[in-house]
DNA sequence: GCTCTGGTTTGATTATTATCAAGTCAATAG
DNA sequence: CTATTGACTTGATAATAATCAAACCAGAGC
């Protein structure tokens, strides 16, 4: 591959402190593709021969059993996914979809390992990268098992609200059925989890959520970086 | 620490394949220390100063928030836990607390850090356990997700029967309440869905588990490498 | 032996969440 | 413009799980 992307994915941590060399032996073996929306991407089970890095639009990792499926992640620009499949080299555990249409860049899982073993900055990348990927999920089965449906909601909207520096009008990117799934409960069940935060002063109108009273939201939802914090 | 355990360490995955001058390293900074049952080892939220191996004993992770607790994993010997923390340098997520009196082999963060540097076979060995670890929360999460209550059980008992060989008798191990904790239900729920395995051949009397049809269990858990299996 | 303790079980009740079935609404294709 | 589609909502109901309270039981200590 080479592209006018080159210098994005090297701006990754996953890829800032590597060396040229390595980086270029990387490259070369990667592809450029376009997908339209609603493509899965990968499913749950295959053998995973690449390391995927989105670079435009948003794909949704998913997992399914006896009928049913659960959102478990949604991946947005610029970022990699299953890099821990790719690394110890095991089936898929969840599938990837893209929502819209999206550019993503493919790396082979084997050009990935080799140049693991030689690259010991890489090395470190890839450790600090899946090290903060198990926190993410601590954090999320933290959220599953110790709150309510209504107390995961409430604390979702104000770690957006939050990220998005308090605005007035708060954009929900993510449609309500992925959100409900992502959350643990049904759409039906999101809906009225909505409406009983109406009561702690949140509005939301079709995307747009509008939180009046913050500190009212914080009393409820309860807040802690050990849960709901991105950096810790 | 100079012992009859560093053999045993040595032998584990993680340091297998580093370089004999850097285990060293590792082994002088160490302290092998015994504990009593019920002590607190790290509390959710400690900046992470070492990296823990339980040599002898089991110790419990959990999680707390607002009052509530959960189990989120129990450790045996021989392993390690908080891997994650050490290596980003960051608060614990969890709590450790021994279940019976435990030794346990202490490993400064700062040295471990060091050793990743320049040891590429522990870098290696750190990042596929990560990745373990990582594809191991995806299965509990993915279980408390898609499943109910009695799926869980189900499931638990067989990973667990499927592991020990298919005995006639199998010991819980585990008592009840952290059993109950760790597949997300209340101890009273626990005992109802022990209940209602009976239609399906269960039998646990005390910590004892019988399994007279696994095939008719097995209708029931619906197991899936992609939840179930400990290699994978 | 007895008593105390804490885990476990059971029953009754409540809370929470899911399911089913209509509806509403907005975007879009024809 | 109308019809269709699919997301979202609402209401009624059912399933699932939590809570509360009371027993039960086994092991530890006396």
């Amino acid at each position: 591959m080479r592209s006018a992307e080159t210098p994005l994915i090297r701006s990754l941590p996953l890829f800032r402190d590597m060396a040229e060399a390595n980086f270029d032996t990387l490259m070369r073996g990667a592809y450029l593709q376009t997908f339209p929306p609603q493509i899965e991407l990968i499913t749950e089970g295959d053998p995973s021969d690449f390391l995927h890095v989105v670079i435009d639009g948003s794909v949704e990792l998913c997992a399914g059993w006896n009928g049913r499926e659960t959102v478990m992640a949604t991946v947005r620009p610029i970022s990699t996914f299953i890099l821990a499949a790719t690394i110890r080299n095991a089936p898929y555990l969840m599938s990837a979809r893209t929502l819209e249409k999206s550019r993503i860049v493919l790396l082979p899982s084997v050009d990935v390992q080799a140049v693991f073993d030689v690259d010991a900055a890489f090395a470190r990348a890839v450790v600090t990268e899946l090290a903060q990927c198990y926190r993410g999920l601590v954090k999320h089965t933290k959220d599953l098992k110790l709150r309510t449906s209504v107390e995961r909601l409430a604390n979702y909207l104000l770690r957006k609200y939050t990220a998005a520096g308090a605005p007035a009008a708060l954009d929900l990117v993510i449609e309500k059925r992925r959100l409900a799934s992502y959350l643990g409960m049904t759409p039906e069940n999101l809906s009225r989890a909505i409406k009983s935060l109406q009561a702690y002063g949140v509005t939301i109108e079709g995307s747009t959520v509008r939180i009046s009273d913050p500190a009212d939201l914080i009393g409820l939802a309860k807040p802690t970086p050990r849960i709901d914090d991105a950096a810790h």
